[in-house]
DNA sequence: ACCTTCGCGCAACATGGTTGCTTGTGCAAG
DNA sequence: CTTGCACAAGCAACCATGTTGCGCGAAGGT
């Protein structure tokens, strides 16, 4: 196959290139991650980008994968709060906070970032190399509409 | 012994008499934790709470009564990313967020928060019943002193 | 085409937390 | 004070998520 068979988006072709430049090899698993991360934006699990490929790597490399990605910021960890670890790829100098269904998990993306004075607080206090992690977590519209008809969940997870 | 030994601070009584009014027992083991938590403030990781019980009661234990304790908004965990579940008492009407350090994992408070915009941002998308976590992490003073030394932290866990 | 090295697969392990079931205890009625 | 009952504690087995060690195979430079 050539190398523009079906057309590698723009993102994934920077990605790949961001693999590259960074010296690291360009293997099918990570190809293969990078190619669904860069695709959608919603935070995946591990375990769902798993499933997503239905049994082509081991979860080990799954994991190993997102770690060495994570390692080269091109993949952020995202906590919600329940254990299980999200990632999702990282378009350089975009920063973003989440809102997140507590019952479906629906994620959307909120473009605004209010952490500045918390940030400028914690320097105050004299810390250094601050971060901040955000999440906001509510009932969607979809959840709110089948609860009152008594209807059940899409998916029944444990609520966050 | 008189109910009165040893002066039971005013904010563990509250607490003793917020458990009573949910219609909740008040166990040796609740109130051992309560005692513990009403006592200082930072978020205590579960294991840490058992240790300073040095085995008074089951570490399985220790997970039901915060778990009972949250059900009734008198503890609230919080999640600072490594997997960990810790827990503060709730003083009603509080409410802030922390500062980490991601070292030596001393925990102080930040009374600001910002997150009003937030939420109503989600609001305006839909959701309902919304809430939110958020958490600054850093290195703090010491640490960057202890660092420049050369010398050792106090403690090693991964860093967050 | 070869060689080195990095990364993958597999299996075993570690950690943090949960569940099921039995025993014991808080607490209120008698 | 005694009794009874429901709820909570204890114990053990289990589960889920994530990690480590190691040999083999393939990426990519020469």
């Amino acid at each position: 196959m050539s190398p523009s068979a079906s057309k590698p988006s723009p993102l994934l072709a920077a990605a790949l290139a961001r693999l590259s430049d960074a010296g690291q090899r360009r293997t099918g698993p990570r190809c293969a991650i990078l190619k669904i991360i860069t695709a959608e934006h919603g935070p995946f699990g591990v375990d769902e980008l798993h499933r997503r490929l239905h049994g082509e790597m081991d979860l080990v490399t799954v994991y190993r994968c997102l770690a060495a990605l994570e390692q080269l910021d091109m993949v952020r960890r995202c906590d919600f709060g329940d254990g299980i670890a999200r990632y999702e790829y990282v378009v350089p100098g975009h920063h973003h906070h989440h809102v997140i269904c507590r019952l479906c998990r629906r994620v959307e993306t909120l473009d605004v970032c209010v952490a500045e004075r918390l940030e400028r607080a914690a320097a105050s206090m004299g810390y250094a190399e601050i971060t901040h992690s955000m999440e906001v977590f509510g009932i969607c519209a979809n959840c709110q509409k089948r609860r009152q008809k008594g209807r059940g969940m899409e998916r029944h997870p444990p609520p966050l």
